[in-house]
DNA sequence: CGCTTTTGACCCGCGC
DNA sequence: GCGCGGGTCAAAAGCG
């Protein structure tokens, strides 16, 4: 039965080669596509993590406008609503830098309901590679859908065109298992890009104050907001104890003055800031880095504290907060800040296994590429992928 | 003993 | 100017 239905997806991925070439055709042509839903199975692919909490992460690939998810339980299934049938196979998808403009959601049926987030194909590999690499320890199976813009529209989700208004952003998502990410890559002049492209309102307000402010702020899919704040970097190299008023500090050098001054007025700039939520018991989930805590403080409205940690590799400013959100104590909401000047510990560890020799193989075993699979219905792909529920749209 | 966590004080930006 | 809240510092305590 396996080999007949290897034969099958033999016969299928040459249909799906000419399909695919017609869409892109069709896409040249800028005319809208027909519904499309090949489906695939990507054993070998990375875009989920099974934390040794247990908690099941989803990775954060997109930055601009980003929108994470994270299930809310373990997922049976993935799926992959191409805005742009560009991506035929997730390793593609993962080394498109050069493609630009191309964007697709994924979408996560999970057992308590299913939700999406929007990628940016530049931005995936090094989203990826700077935050998460134990990707290659992922495994996922997935169903590849290409929808045109219509389809995408009809079926609730916006495009990131879109993402300045929330009525319209994907309604599907189950409560609670909405994810926000907060990033800014703007010039200072500029700001941060603070997008949160959340169903539920009711989601931001589990994010910081600061985030959600910004959020409130948003008019535009780059919603061009200054964070507040100084600057991380100057603050951390303050030296003098903290409680010591400036004045009796003759010691201290004219670079900090000169930088105080400097930073005085000047907002301070989130760099590369993202939020992910998570359902688990435990507060501290697995990332592969290592953390040491430097603070934590109440958070207003919320029984939960917050806890302030920092990359212990030297001269790394990563930062990342964590707390639970007061909606959902089951949540943990963890907030990145900065990005890794370093492998992570963890692929160190097992990078000895690896024949790759890049500057990638430092960081991650990226995914294999994924082989289309004839064309079948979810309820199928359920079937193959363990008999959990697949969700349907 | 070295590293991490805890915790109160302090700094800073922002709104009023 | 003041108060509030988020973020950070650093000494003390905890831990392996």
């Amino acid at each position: 039965m396996e080999d007949q239905h290897f034969q099958q997806s033999r016969n299928a991925n040459i249909d799906l080669e000419e399909e695919l070439e017609n869409i892109l055709q069709s896409l040249a042509r800028e005319e809208p596509l027909e519904s499309y839903t090949p489906a695939m199975t990507a054993s070998d692919a990375v875009h989920q993590c099974m934390l040794s909490s247990g908690a099941l992460w989803t990775l954060p690939f997109d930055l601009s406008p980003p929108a994470i998810s994270c299930p809310a339980t373990s997922l049976s299934a993935l799926r992959l609503d191409l805005q742009k049938p560009i991506i035929s196979d997730l390793s593609t998808a993962a080394r498109a830098e050069t493609i630009n403009q191309q964007a697709f959601y994924l979408d996560y049926p999970g057992t308590t309901g299913s939700f999406q987030h929007l990628l940016h194909l530049p931005e995936i590999e090094r989203e990826l590679l700077a935050h998460f690499p134990r990707v290659g320890e992922l495994r996922y199976e997935s169903e590849l859908k290409l929808l045109s813009s219509s389809a995408l529209n009809s079926t609730g989700i916006s495009l990131a065109a879109d993402l300045s208004n929330k009525e319209r952003l994907p309604s599907r998502r189950g409560p609670g298992i909405v994810l926000t990410s907060i990033l800014s890559e703007l010039s200072p002049e500029e700001g941060s890009p603070i997008v949160s492209p959340t169903a539920n309102s009711s989601f931001s307000s589990s994010l910081t104050d600061e985030a959600h402010a910004d959020h409130e702020e948003s008019s535009h899919t780059v919603a061009v907001t200054a964070a507040s704040g100084d600057s991380t970097a100057a603050r951390a190299k303050r030296k003098s104890p903290a409680r010591v008023p400036e004045e009796d500090l003759p010691s201290i050098t004219t670079h900090e003055k000169q930088s105080k001054t400097a930073k005085k007025g000047k907002k301070r700039i989130r760099e590369h800031r993202y939020a992910i939520q998570t359902r688990s018991e435990k507060d501290i989930l697995e990332d592969g880095y290592k953390w040491r805590k430097y603070g934590q403080k109440a958070v207003k409205n919320s029984p939960y504290p917050r806890s302030y940690y920092r990359c212990t590799y030297a001269k790394c400013m990563v930062k990342k907060t964590v707390e639970r959100s007061s909606q959902d104590p089951g949540m943990v909401i963890t907030t990145y800040e900065g990005v890794h000047i370093h492998p992570s510990p963890a692929t160190i560890k097992n990078s000895s296994d690896t024949t790759l020799n890049s500057s990638r193989a430092m960081y991650t075993h990226f995914p294999t590429p994924i082989k289309l699979l004839p064309p079948c219905n979810s309820f199928d792909l359920a079937t193959q992928i363990g008999g959990q529920h697949c969700h349907v749209p």
